[in-house]
DNA sequence: TTAATTACTAACAAACAAGTAAGAAATGAG
DNA sequence: CTCATTTCTTACTTGTTTGTTAGTAATTAA
């Protein structure tokens, strides 16, 4: 849960309104999104496929970050009424602007392997 | 202190391996970075004229995220021997490789600002 | 009737990131 | 002698993110 007033959310809020690059990462950041949008920007996928793609990641945090990608219009979800439930995910076209962004981040992280050691 | 084997640090470290955008976002991550490279971006600046410039950031956190980026090569530290102390900072060549993402997230970002609303 | 399937939820705990506050060091100015 | 200056450091607290475990629904197949 998140505290309103507490000066670290104050903190996030104000760079919002004042640097895209924080909205960007607000977006795009944490453990499993950039994985996620990749996988996403192959085409529409089932959710179990989904997890299936993306090693280690648990399905709280699958379905957790998916519903905020689609809160924010990133995501767009597709429900057939069938049992077992089937449910597919894909980038909207304002998800799909996310592409090339995370394109550049991954050929500039690729870039860097060999050059830096991040710790353990 | 980071816990070598917690799942956490476990997991994080299999992104590293396998995922150039968790790197990427190792380096441009966190809420102070995005604006320390900005602005160092900009050319060599002292220690207190930079804290001037990021807006609400604590001594302790910009030192700390310039030492991070210190590290790993991205900034360097010229120490003038006077007193009271002059320290300046500047990108590295290597450094200054990240300038084109920042500004390509920060442009992506501003772009968003009026599509989305970020929760508090 | 019992188990298997699939997408998801909730309660809790561990790990991590960020913020607060106090102070150190070395010198020159008063 | 005391104070201001500037760049840091340390110990501590609060807040946020991530991980773990168990469980739901509704049908079909055995």
């Amino acid at each position: 849960m998140r505290k309103e007033n507490s000066t670290n959310a104050l903190n996030a809020q104000e760079l919002y309104e004042t640097c895209g690059m924080a909205i960007a990462l607000r977006i795009l950041g944490g453990r499993w999104k950039p994985g996620i949008i990749w996988n996403l920007a192959q085409g529409r996928i089932r959710y179990g496929q989904l997890k299936a793609l993306i090693p280690n990641i648990s399905e709280r945090m699958l379905i957790q970050q998916l519903k905020e990608l689609e809160k924010y219009g990133f995501v767009e979800r597709f429900v057939f009424p069938e049992v077992p439930p089937r449910v597919e995910y894909a980038l909207t076209e304002e998800g799909k602007t996310l592409i090339p962004i995370v394109q550049a981040l991954a050929a500039w992280g690729d870039s860097q392997r060999d050059k830096i050691k991040l710790p353990v």
